[in-house]
DNA sequence: ATTACTGTATTATTTACTTAATACAATAAT
DNA sequence: ATTATTGTATTAAGTAAATAATACAGTAAT
């Protein structure tokens, strides 16, 4: 099963956002042991060159770093990690609220649209 | 003063995206002459060609329809902007929602941290 | 020592996007 | 009638992303 549907952004950049999530989320727990290049561009579908970019990107945001021949790593910062997660969130919810008043939706219109999906969400 | 600052996303999606944003806020009304390809391409700082793609797109949808000579319009169908803008942000809201979930953000903490969001834009 | 698996690097090809430079037909304005 | 502006089309060139096919050096496991 490949990973990527969205077009019109480019892959490695879709990566990148995955794994992040991956990260924060606590799905991939800090010092834990990633996936080989090759494991995760199988994977994902994708050239092993496009995954290996996405990782030079993310060693980058010093999220993970590689151990020359015993592979890559989650970096073991939590507070890095908690702190990337505040920043994600306050950016998603920064564009969110950006592109919603752009289309002429009040905050409070936004805040009950939001409870609406959730109500609908539980049933 | 050009339009794009993004990257990693092609251009013309971007263009798209922000007259989208123009047509269902209002911006452009119903009827709306809109700038010629050329005028649009110099404002936004891109190639006429670029521009036309981005035309053909919206035009696609529906949004927008090209008079051969006199010019391109905005439709005049009211409810299907209404409709557009309804879609536009159902989708913007499950997008957010689910990364902001990934990132392991219950409904209710979006919730509160949308409100904290708009009290520190009050002050 | 050999094997197998790491990350990394290199070169070539393909594809999509973007820019560039024109050109043309239709029409509104003069 | 002429001019200017419209959308549209064409051809060429440049750029970045992605794929493909290898290769190399380091090291853990055997």
């Amino acid at each position: 099963m490949s990973w990527i549907l969205d077009s019109g952004r480019s892959i490695y950049l879709q990566i990148v956002e995955r794994i992040e999530l991956e990260i924060v989320s606590g799905k991939y727990k800090p010092g834990d042991k990633i996936p080989s290049v090759r494991e995760l561009a199988v994977e994902a579908g994708v050239n092993p060159n496009t995954m290996q970019k996405a990782m030079v990107e993310l060693e980058r945001d010093g999220l993970v770093h590689s151990e020359r021949t015993s592979g890559r790593f989650i970096t073991e910062d939590e507070t890095m990690i908690m702190e990337i997660r505040k920043d994600l969130a306050r950016k998603q919810i920064e564009e969110f609220m950006e592109r919603m008043k752009k289309m002429g939706f009040s905050g409070e219109e936004i805040v009950t649209l939001l409870r609406k999906t959730l109500e609908e969400e539980k049933a």
